[in-house]
DNA sequence: AGGCTAACTGGCCGCTTGGCCAGTTAGCCT
DNA sequence: AGGCTAACTGGCCAAGCGGCCAGTTAGCCT
């Protein structure tokens, strides 16, 4: 017997205001609705990944009927595709704007502080790093659009004008350094359960973040500085079978 | 009320002849059978993850009744577990035995081509990869045990040794940079069609991966010789908010 | 040759899943 | 005030799931 629907709303959001409202539960408002759904979805999924994420657990999630998901949105494959959508714009998008604040980089600063702050906001974003690597497994490029071109072109602009002006050693190609570079920051929070697990010698604590990136900033920028004219060079490399 | 078991085998091997072998089957053979199992399994759970993987699709694949799975495996959870760790230790063997060879390293060589063994390595075992990456996602570290903790003593062994002997600047963490070169090889594959999908600068050439670990190890051997004393140090950071 | 074990099978079961559908109701527009 | 739309609901269903079980048979050991 399904009897009046269930009375108490769960979520907070008490009375309102004196216009006609819902006994006992909220106010129809589509888009926050919506907003829910997303959010729910969002969280369970980044979580525990698409597939053993149930739609009727989003619907518990969000408070909602599971049928009103199916109201929104087609299927629950083109939910799992909003929430990565609305999400991947907000992870290119602080390092595009990092990039693009030229104010005469006359030295390798604006690159480093780049790099700093994508640092800090993956740092400040974990979630979205286990969603970047949902992405990969489910070789899910063509569905969204990435803004690497973006990020790349405006990295290695970047690039080429240090290497013009003699900050940058000129035998290194920008595009595979900015991946480099990329790769040591992003693989760091995808794989930093596994670093913390491995043993005693990497521990949990908010300074090994810091310590990490400060050697990764050492080791890059030091690497890509051009050498003194007449010291030799370690580049090449040895024969071995 | 069951019936007769269906008597035919349905599937084809019609042929049989006078030796006592299984009529129109294949003769028994637990190991072979297991095996086979494992590396349908194997196939499948890294191509599509465990979830969205049914035990019916890993018998399909391996041309053995569902029913036989369980009778070689607990459940599904036990199977995917055998499958990483068979894996897995094929995947620290390489870098174990690369950091092990100590042969009167007096120079980075060692270190270069430990690096350079393990890259290759992942390149002829892309698949491998992905294992990597669901486990990450799986938080799946304390199940398996990884000799990541062998890896980093052995890699910052090596380190240490080079830093006494004065051809690595003392003032870097082994751990941070062992951390730092691995992140740098494996994320390359993790992200490799995220990376050639980005635009036409990343192209899909067998050179492209050798480019790319040359720029690498570049950067980072370079990144950690010690500066010529005199030499201004470009490490200090910029202050800013 | 008879018997035992384990390799191997098809069939079934209880449960969950994604999706649909008919029904209800809030809120706006005449 | 009456009507329409869409927000929102519970109930339902076929399909697929993991796992179990009873039954068959190959291969080895007496």
């Amino acid at each position: 017997m399904p009897g009046p629907v269930s009375p108490s709303p769960a979520r907070g959001e008490p009375a309102k205001s004196r216009t006609p409202r819902l006994a006992g539960r909220r106010r129809r408002n589509p888009e926050a609705t919506r907003k829910q759904i997303l959010e729910a979805a969002e969280k369970l999924f980044i979580e525990h990944g698409f597939s053993r994420v149930p739609v009727s657990g989003i619907a518990r999630e969000a408070g909602v009927a599971k049928s009103l998901i199916h109201h929104y949105f087609k299927n629950k494959e083109e939910l799992w595709r909003e929430v990565k959508k609305q999400r991947f714009e907000a992870y290119t998008r602080p390092l595009v704007t990092a990039l693009s604040q030229d104010r005469n980089p006359a030295d390798l600063q604006l690159l480093k502080n780049s790099m700093q702050d994508f640092f800090t906001f993956l740092d400040r974003n974990r979630d979205l790093v286990r969603l970047i690597s949902w992405m990969d497994l489910e070789y899910d490029d063509g569905d969204v659009i990435y803004n690497y071109n973006d990020i790349m072109n405006l990295g290695i602009a970047a690039f080429k004008k240090q290497q013009t002006s003699g900050n940058i050693r000129k035998d290194i190609d920008p595009k595979f350094a900015l991946a480099a570079i990329l790769n040591m920051i992003i693989h760091w929070f995808q794989a930093r359960s596994q670093w913390l697990n491995a043993g005693p010698l990497v521990e949990d604590r908010p300074e090994t973040d810091r310590e990490y990136l400060d050697t990764v900033l050492t080791i890059f920028f030091e690497g890509i500085r051009p050498r003194p004219t007449g010291e030799r060079d370690s580049r090449k490399r040895g024969e071995q079978g």
